[in-house]
DNA sequence: CCATAATCATTGCAAATGCAATGATATATC
DNA sequence: GATATATCATTGCATTTGCAATGATTATGG
């Protein structure tokens, strides 16, 4: 087995350099880590989200949400409540100044991302369209029975 | 548009998800991390790697590539040398005990790659093999274009 | 109700990481 | 052949990350 055709290699080299492409875009340029990304990029479309849904929205873990929350609130980019029918949780909210930096990065990832997926072939694409969602299946039906994610 | 139908989001969260599988099994139970998996997975076959080299065929960077070494070492798994015809390099080499080591992690790796991918439909394979190979083409082309890697 | 357990978020600390600075060696220029 | 420049690897330092510990709040059992 050669290193550089072992599939889960492969896979985790395009991924890594097809995030790397964006992050050029919110991180370089707006100064957005990943994860601080993700929430807004929730958010800009669901104008508030609890904790817990954000849990189930995506693959971030606790703490990496509180962190990245904590950076964007700094930033004046979101804003986070203490919900009075359970003190526990948090609501998160997205301010304009926020929604505003979402708005203008939004259609240069979009733009970025297009750039590359457009010099694919159609069929390549719709390969790896379908390719990705039998992996995704594939993949949480691993998670469920050895636990984690 | 929704971020969990986001492509680059989807791709990214799939190839986390499965490297993760994967991180369970050299790393949990043999304490190895993604780049010391990388560079003891070239050097079992090639046996002996000089730094040049060894940058061209991973995508980890020169300090990556000195930690990962240095830890490799540490533990008895790997050599390192400076050749006598350019002392600025190093050539890296495979202990007896690393190639071991790998010999018995590579089948459990593997094993726990193929559980996943056997339970994607042969199609939807071949599907995601084609995909991710134009992919690969589509954003080396990109990065051709726009600096870095 | 009171005590205990459960469920969240946050924080502390050690390990890891990224990036610029340094050190070592080799090549080019005069 | 000495000096400047280029090419490597490594190190230092500030930031980030992961994981366990803590703090806050709510649910549960007697």
């Amino acid at each position: 087995m050669q290193l550089e055709s072992f599939f889960p290699y492969r896979l985790a080299v395009a991924a890594e350099a097809f995030s790397r492409q964006l992050i050029e875009v919110y991180g370089r340029t707006y100064g957005l880590k990943r994860e601080e990304w993700r929430l807004i990029f929730l958010l800009a479309r669901a104008q508030r989200i609890d904790s817990l849904e954000l849990g189930r929205r995506t693959t971030l873990d606790k703490v990496q949400v509180s962190r990245a929350a904590a950076r964007l609130e700094e930033k004046g980019l979101i804003t986070k409540t203490t919900p009075d029918n359970d003190r526990r949780l948090r609501v998160y909210g997205i301010t304009a100044e926020g929604q505003a930096l979402f708005n203008e990065i939004l259609p240069q990832v979009e733009a970025r991302a297009s750039e590359i997926l457009k010099s694919m072939s159609a069929e390549d694409r719709a390969a790896l369209d379908q390719g990705l969602e039998a992996l995704k299946r594939a993949v949480e039906g691993r998670r469920r029975s050895r636990g984690k994610g």
